[in-house]
DNA sequence: ATGTCCTAACCCTTAGGA
């Protein structure tokens, strides 16, 4: 059996439902993350997914901010919703298919301006965050595929300078050395860099204040797909919609793809 | 230092977060 899962921020499911569904329309992907859904639940667009044959739909959301969502054709059942920042933010919805197979999407804060948690409080949640999703998972036993906005962009080579950017909240080396150890907790495969390796150019977001995205091109990869070690040898395909970056009203954020043969 | 976008409210302009 192949199934397709992708992952996307789309900074409000609400005002960019349009896109979602030419997301869906276009692509057909079995399950869809989303991540800063930005609406409570009770005010969810159920129907436009409804519609479009995704019957199955796990809600974690929140008024204003954050939020994330699992939209799937195949019946899943949710799995848990961690709190990864012991504040009550909803950031983390995890499903499980029939097969077994485990999904966990995730919205890891962005950690504010500032890379030091003694003047930016924000910072040091993130780096918190990050330190019990790595105590989860070196416990984690089952095969899963983690996907969504981890807000950092680790490798040289996911981001536009890695120079310029050495400070910058997203690639500071404390951060990319807090994700590589919640990485080897797991044994976490990272696939899009599996498929689409160093040094290629790959990114996921570009912000919304430069003039001309795709001139400038100062992107970040900042959202990821990653699996278990004894899962990743399923993956067979994978993929950026970079094109979507210029669809109407679009988000800051792309989709990407997995196809996984189980 | 700046740029833009979305949400909600002391609601048509501003603040906060990203």
């Amino acid at each position: 059996m192949s199934i397709t899962i992708a992952s996307w921020n789309i900074n409000s499911v609400r005002f960019r439902i349009d896109i979602v569904e030419r997301f869906l329309a276009e692509t057909g992907v079995d399950i869809l993350c989303l991540q800063e859904t930005k609406v409570m639940d009770d005010a969810f667009p159920h129907a436009a997914f409804e519609a479009m044959g995704y019957r199955h739909r796990l809600l974690h959301g929140q008024r204003m901010h954050h939020g994330v969502a699992i939209l799937s054709r195949i019946p899943l059942a949710e799995a848990r919703r961690n709190d990864w920042q012991d504040n009550g933010e909803a950031r983390h919805i995890g499903a499980r298919l029939p097969n077994g197979l485990l999904i966990e999407n995730v919205y890891v804060p962005a950690g504010g301006d500032i890379p030091d948690r003694l003047l930016n409080p924000k910072f040091g949640q993130k780096l918190d965050f990050l330190g019990r999703m790595t105590d989860w998972s070196a416990a984690l036993r089952e095969p899963t595929l983690i996907v969504g906005d981890f807000n950092i962009a680790p490798l040289e080579c996911d981001v536009w300078s890695h120079k310029a950017l050495l400070d910058v909240v997203s690639h500071t080396p404390l951060e990319v050395e807090t994700l590589e150890r919640f990485q080897a907790s797991h044994g976490w495969v990272d696939l899009g860099r599996r498929f689409i390796a160093p040094p290629e150019r790959l990114y996921t977001w570009w912000s919304y204040r430069a003039a001309d995205w795709k001139a400038s091109d100062r992107g970040r990869r900042l959202d990821h797909i990653w699996a278990s070690p004894d899962l990743a040898p399923a993956a067979k395909a994978f993929l950026v919609l970079e094109d979507a970056r210029n669809w109407g009203k679009p988000s800051d954020h792309i989709p990407q793809i997995v196809t996984l043969d189980l």
